[in-house]
DNA sequence: CGTATGACTAGCT
DNA sequence: CAGCTAGCCATAC
């Protein structure tokens, strides 16, 4: 059911793993799964990403906080608005990762 | 199998 | 602060 390397698989379960009203950022998620340097990798595991209800993947953000793609709803719009919903703390645009940032 | 692309990041100008 | 370049990784075609 699950056609995925390893890498992709990690990047699934530990984005699974990112607790409600927290978000992590892909270079963060692609060191967790042992890739520091696969953030790019990350986003095409996400954009592949089997279901959002599996994978929470509007809790993956950039490093600066911004919102970047969303492959559900209406893109980024859905993503920021599920965000708020789940307690994100935005700032402006961005999210605040100084206090809705996840370590692991 | 080789090339092109992307939901990235950090560094420079 | 905004814009551009270079580097790295995995996937898609």
């Amino acid at each position: 059911m699950k056609k995925v390397s390893d890498f992709t698989s990690r990047v699934y379960a530990v984005a699974a793993k990112i607790p409600k009203g927290k978000v992590t950022t892909y270079g963060k998620l692609a060191a967790l799964v042992g890739n520091p340097k696969g953030a790019r990798a990350v986003g095409m595991a996400m954009r592949n990403n089997p279901s959002r209800a599996n994978v929470p993947c509007h809790r993956v953000v950039a490093a600066n906080g911004a919102l970047t793609g969303y492959a559900f709803g209406n893109g980024i719009a859905t993503k920021k608005n599920i965000l708020k919903k789940e307690g994100v703390v935005f700032k402006g645009e961005k999210i605040d990762l100084a206090v809705s940032g996840w370590n692991g």
